[in-house]
DNA sequence: ACAATTTCAGCGAGCGCTTTCTAAGGAGCT
DNA sequence: AGCTCCTTAGAAAGCGCTCGCTGAAATTGT
């Protein structure tokens, strides 16, 4: 507790064990700490010299604001706090660095959390954002199961602004009209639609899908894709050409590894991220087949690594960065503080790099 | 200002404007502030009734605590911060999520922030954590320029143990014994030097580095490494072998392809990064040349791209997630709040994997 | 020169919580 | 019944900061 009486002199600056206070570096300049206050805020007029005392007392005792009094005091803390599943993956990554700069460009501080997909620990981490008061709280990535989503969310963004924070979610579905949250995405059915379109135009017509779990809002998005542009072809959907896994290399790996030790009933998989895909590539490679002559692949983000298989791999570009950038501005934006703010809905674009993975097929 | 008198009834839970306080479910229960915040500690005797009548109010009212109140208050605020330079690189990823796990594990919040790099911006980014009386600060990743390097985190380190809070260093080099930091380190040399004799064992001379900043720590190790395991092999060292870039895909890409345009004189590339060594990858290819057989790679980190390279990379491995499980690990420690606490050095272990893109000559 | 105005400082309350201190009531003892 | 001891509740101070208000000094106007 810092209830211990300070000892009058702590002496030398540099190795006192508790910080300076506002109250020491008001005394120190000899004025009071309303002054010293009003000198860190700028918002009310000081005298030339009084500021000056002020400032030197500040570097000479190596001041810094304690920012829990500051926001206990009714300061907004500038803060925004973001959740994914998982810091590693290269998508997430990357709109997690949009957040961050832009943050930070408008002087806003970051609070990371993961969930590792768990619904449970989502919610939980949520609350103690919460608690931490932070200006917003961005959900980032999909979610697995969405039966109570809309509800859950929608409790959400109220409890949220109850706290004076927003709520921002991220590639994610939308919510009903009216709920004071931010969405920003993209469509993962349109991406879907789109390269699934290509590798048809190609002449493929056995496409495999290698989703993640059953009920994951982003694999279904892009399930749904798949199944328009079949449709759009008029190439009856075939059930048993669909796959569920997890988002990963070696769920992608494993998956692949299993078809292929079976019937090899299609010519072209559509893994639903490019980090399961690097699994497809894999399994195709040390099967002995070559790509795209044997199986054909395409997969969805467009990440980096996309580039550096071989050959360098066809996908949907989806812009991440601005995504995050885009929450973390929405988020800065004092807007949404009025009583009668509509709430926020913004879909970015998506588009197909086409490179050198599908084979034309004749 | 939350000095607006708040008015008498808000009505309905769910929609009133602010968040409900400790006071507020105090009444509701009937009891008197002390008891609610007792409850909620557990650290003093409540009796049956009480505590139930006050848990009831908080579900009811659906109360959190206000965490900046409580750690104005005296309560250490579990949280960990960590600056690196990028969220992308996946090395660093995979630290940050170490971090995250073990934190999240201990029960502690994260706070991250990035540099890009500048050092300026790492100061300014150190001072604004210290505002937030992180319970540690952890920084990650070399640094640029090691001149005064000593000297500034010999005294970031004071001045946030003034503040309360631990100075960590991840994959830094040490610092003078009895400065209150931790250093988590692993050997850059090492792992360079190992990898290094493995392209000399198969028979290669000239071996050129492809480094990053020229006076980055990490690449200056690095470099030390290549150049010991040059002298232990009775191999001179030729400068011209060194060139130096950035550690970005696309440094190494540059890199390459202006070295593959003048005489080639080297069999090999050792890439300080996994993610440059990509970049050469890709040159080495777009000038219609073959890995292992016209030139060899290796690279350095050994992430999971590693494997998806074609042929798949020889590297060098460092556990960048241990790395981060143990910074979190010693910054939960309250061991270091002793006065006497003597700072902390761990090195981990790195070791070469061997793939298939290296060539034997003979 | 005096009143009217403008600067600028300081006082003090209050943000929401924790914790020490004091005390009320009940149980156990003689 | 009178005493002590224990259990549990509440009052209140204080953490470091911000800001509304009051008032003194400096400036201006006439």
């Amino acid at each position: 507790m810092a209830r211990t009486p300070r000892t009058a002199d702590d002496g030398a600056v540099s190795r006192r064990k508790s910080a300076a206070t506002l109250g020491d570096v008001a005394t120190h300049a000899g004025v009071s700490p309303a002054t010293v206050s009003r000198v860190l805020a700028g918002n009310y007029p000081v005298s030339r010299s009084a500021r000056q005392r002020v400032l030197r007392s500040i570097r000479e005792l190596n001041y810094v604001a304690n920012t829990h009094a500051r926001a206990l005091a009714g300061v907004q803390t500038k803060t925004i706090a973001f959740v994914l599943a998982d810091v590693r993956g290269p998508s997430f990554a990357e709109a997690a660095h949009g957040v961050e700069q832009e943050a930070a460009r408008l002087g806003w501080l970051c609070l990371i959390g993961t969930t590792q997909g768990d619904r449970e620990r989502e919610l939980a981490i949520v609350r103690l954002m919460r608690e931490q008061r932070a200006g917003a709280v961005v959900l980032i990535g999909g979610v697995a199961d969405a039966d109570d989503y809309e509800e859950q969310m929608t409790e959400l963004a109220y409890s949220l602004r109850a706290a004076g924070s927003l709520l921002v979610l991220c590639g994610r579905p939308p919510l009903p009209t009216g709920v004071p949250a931010a969405v920003i995405g993209y469509d993962n059915e349109e991406g879907a639609y789109s390269i699934i379109s290509h590798v048809l135009s190609q002449g493929h017509r056995r496409i495999l899908f290698l989703g993640g779990e059953e009920r994951h809002t982003t694999s279904l998005g892009r399930l749904d894709g798949y199944r328009r542009a079949l449709a759009t072809f008029g190439v009856e959907f075939d059930p048993s050409l669909v796959e569920h896994g997890v988002f990963t290399r070696a769920s992608g790996y494993q998956l692949t590894k299993r078809r292929l030790a079976g019937k090899r009933d299609f010519t072209a998989v559509f893994a639903a991220t490019d980090v399961m895909a690097a699994g497809v590539y894999a399994a195709v490679n040390e099967a002995g087949l070559s790509v795209p002559n044997d199986i054909s692949i395409v997969g969805y983000d467009d990440i980096e690594l996309a580039q550096d298989l071989r050959p360098r791999m066809t996908s949907v570009h989806v812009p991440y960065e601005e995504l995050g950038r885009t929450a973390a501005k929405v988020a800065a934006d004092e807007d949404h503080q009025r009583d009668d703010w509509p709430g926020l809905q913004v879909t970015l674009k998506t588009h197909v790099v086409v490179r050198d993975s599908v084979a034309r097929l004749d």
